[in-house]
DNA sequence: AGCACGCCGACT
DNA sequence: GTCGGCGTGCTC
């Protein structure tokens, strides 16, 4: 008699079941829970309980998952204090899992119809420009038709074995229109001809149409794509395409990880720096994180030979900060002026390549910035200032489209002075102080520090200038829309944001409307700052840049980097492009390094940042997170805890703060959070019993 | 997750 | 007296 561990739906722990033949470990079985039939994944064999065990009445699916991937689900499991279960219900969207026997052979079977049908065109792949050769033949040294790489492009370090770069992890640095896709194809066709399979993973599937169609017909019938609007048919059969190896390339945003692959030995992550990489519910896992450690595991249990090491590049035209550390590590340490941070981080070296030229050799456009304060002082009160205005006159008059850009997601009640552009931050954290009406016995509101939770009165005239124009920045589609009517009636304007667009479907009707010349405006928040390739829009207007700004983050003046260079890259792409950035801190780095498209100098500036104040990647961090619709009892639960952290932070290196989150009330709650941040944070997790209603966030965004 | 059990408030 | 609220706790 066999004896195994078996994982049911949604239980928190394993439960023993036993069955007279062997029964391979991952497989889904089917057996009793109570008087209910249930399936469950076979986890482990083990030894005869002292228990009496059920009978495993049949196994629905052989190896529905592979050791490799019970292995991600321990690590996820434990990494990120998520449940067994929850983490191994990632690889198993609900119809299999609930699949029912009658159905079993019917399911097994190999579809007939593949999951993308695509008439095969005839496809003569681009030529390579000089720089995307090199940077294959980087990748691919060996491969004897490359030629061979230019040394420059990457440091020629001496044969120590500390300091050798893993050949395995590259990341590369694109600018928008260098033809970062090309090189991605040539991976994925590489690892075809060995047989293997790829994932190329991407941001958002929605805004992703033109890379899902090319690479549907260079890869026909070879392909999955992988999206959560699926039916329960095309999810079956491509969950069992990719089991059974048809599929040689899984395309989809970060849950396309969790597909039952087997010859996985390519991973490609497009816009590597995005958010949407980072999942905002148990597992909250990083799809960065758990491609490393996908990587790690094909090493370590490798049937791999020396010269068919599995391969995980990362791709964008502003890599994040982490990344970009991660890629020039090696390069900073080879500088003996440069000092040593308190805490050495721990990262995966990465190889970086870099493309500087665009394909088609056209010009990156023109970045104007306006000083708002200047407007202000001008009496200007509208939203556009005269230069925004003559420039969408005259694209109105050529009858060229213009994208206007109002940065809302996140908008916190930061506040700004009109007059000289100051904006009150906190001391030790160097983040923006958030507004709140009441606070403590303040009569004009407070300002917290959403970091650290130190708290001051508001500011009723500017220390710096005196000025009694010190207030919230105001922000709002619908406004800039009744004064963009007023200042151009005549101007066909298409609004999209969060209240006018919800899916797939609106998007692209949005699209669709541009491209047809059925507008003349977009006016809309972050949604439209990416995937629109427009040939027409020339203009690019960013109304207020300083919104992103005084998020309360420390990754706000990435975020807003990333945005500029990426809106930018909206307009030009084609005919020559303008931007015009309108802000209240003329002179912020963030603004600067994105009008002169300067990613090295933002990146020198931020790094030093993060080190000074031990933010990432000098530091690792973990969130806890309480929920509650009273007010009062967030608060004391949150004190509780803080202090029982408090006490057990017996080594320097570890920082504890408590604070509110910065949106007081969210979804009916009152929400605040504990940041433990240091080396190795999770540590003194494990040494705490957390109460019940407490939700765990490592490594936050 | 379900579905027990169990211990307190408003009703035919 | 009962019906029923949903707070803990168990399922091999």
């Amino acid at each position: 008699m066999h004896y195994y561990h078996t994982l049911i739906k949604h239980l928190p722990q394993l439960l023993t079941y036993q069955s007279e033949r062997a029964i391979p470990i991952g497989s889904l079985i089917r057996t009793q829970l109570g008087r209910k039939a249930v399936n469950g994944i076979v986890i482990q064999e083990i030894t005869q309980p002292e228990f009496e065990c059920v009978s495993i009445d049949e196994i629905l699916i052989l190896e529905a998952l592979t050791t490799l991937h019970l292995d991600l689900c321990k690590w996820m499991s434990s990494y990120y204090f998520a449940s067994l279960s929850r983490c191994i219900q990632l690889f198993l969207p609900s119809p299999i899992w609930n699949q029912k026997p009658k159905l079993k052979l019917d399911e097994q079977k190999i579809p007939l119809n593949p999951d993308n049908t695509h008439p095969s065109k005839a496809h003569h792949d681009q030529p390579l420009t000089t720089e995307q050769q090199q940077v294959l033949s980087i990748i691919f040294p060996n491969n004897p038709t490359q030629p061979h790489a230019n040394p420059p492009i990457f440091p020629l370090l001496t044969p120590n074995s500390e300091l050798r770069t893993s050949p395995t992890h590259f990341l590369l640095h694109g600018i928008t229109g260098s033809g970062k896709t090309e090189i991605y194809l040539q991976l994925i066709k590489k690892s075809i001809q060995r047989g293997k399979q790829s994932l190329l993973l991407v941001p958002e599937i929605a805004l992703t149409t033109e890379l899902i169609q090319s690479f549907s017909e260079h890869f026909p019938n070879q392909i999955s794509i992988i999206h959560s609007k699926r039916s329960d048919r095309e999810r079956i059969q491509s969950w069992h395409r990719i089991h059974q190896g048809h599929t040689k390339l899984i395309l989809g945003s970060r849950s396309a990880l969790f597909t039952p692959w087997k010859d996985l030995d390519t991973i490609i992550m497009d816009e590597e720096h995005e958010w949407t990489y980072k999942q905002e519910s148990s597992p909250r896992y990083h799809a960065k994180t758990v491609a490393e450690k996908i990587m790690q595991l094909r090493v370590e249990n490798s049937e791999f030979r020396e010269k068919e090491k599995p391969i995980l590049l990362l791709g964008s035209a502003t890599p994040s900060i982490e990344s970009y550390f991660q890629a020039t590590t090696l390069n900073s340490l080879l500088e003996p002026e440069r000092p040593r941070s308190r805490w050495q981080p721990s990262t995966l070296n990465y190889q970086l390549l870099t493309l500087t030229h665009r394909a088609n050799n056209s010009a990156l456009p023109t970045v104007t910035i306006v000083d708002l304060r200047e407007e202000y002082q001008k009496k200007n009160f509208s939203m556009f200032s005269e230069a925004l205005q003559e420039a969408i006159k005259q694209r109105l008059e050529k009858k060229e489209q213009i994208i206007l850009f109002l940065n809302k997601r996140g908008s916190s009640s930061s506040i700004t002075c009109r007059d000289c552009g100051f904006t009150p931050k906190c001391e030790n954290c160097d983040i923006c102080l958030t507004f709140h009406a009441k606070l403590k016995d303040f009569q004009d509101g407070g300002l917290i520090c959403h970091y650290c939770g130190s708290y001051q009165e508001n500011h009723r005239t500017c220390p710096e200038c005196h000025s009694a124009a010190i207030r919230h920045l105001g922000t709002g589609t619908q406004k800039a829309e009744e004064q963009l009517k007023q200042l151009f009636p005549e101007a066909r304007v298409l609004r999209a944001d969060k209240d006018t667009t919800g899916g797939k479907s609106d998007f692209e009707e949005i699209y669709h409307k541009m491209k047809d010349q059925k507008a003349d405006i977009l006016l809309g928040t972050q949604i439209i700052a990416k995937g629109l390739d427009l040939e027409n829009i020339t203009l690019t207007g960013i109304l207020i840049a300083d919104i992103g700004l005084h998020i309360p983050d420390f990754r706000a003046s990435e975020h807003v980097f990333q945005l500029l260079t990426q809106v930018a890259g909206r307009s030009g792409r084609h005919k020559p492009g303008e931007v015009i950035i309108q802000t209240y801190q003329p002179y912020h780095p963030a603004i600067m390094a994105a009008k002169e498209h300067d990613y090295e100098g933002f990146y020198k500036r931020e790094i030093a940042i993060r080190e000074q104040h031990l933010y990432s990647p000098f530091s690792e961090s973990v969130k806890l997170i309480y929920a509650h619709e009273n007010a009062k009892k967030a608060a004391d639960e949150a004190l509780k805890l803080y202090g029982e952290c408090s006490d057990l932070r017996k080594h320097r290196g570890i920082i504890v703060d408590y604070s509110p989150n910065y949106i007081p009330k969210l979804y009916g709650k009152f929400t605040w959070n504990i940041l433990i941040r240091g080396s190795d944070p999770r540590n003194l997790l494990t040494q705490l019993s957390l109460p019940p209603g407490w939700k765990i966030d490592v490594d936050p965004r």
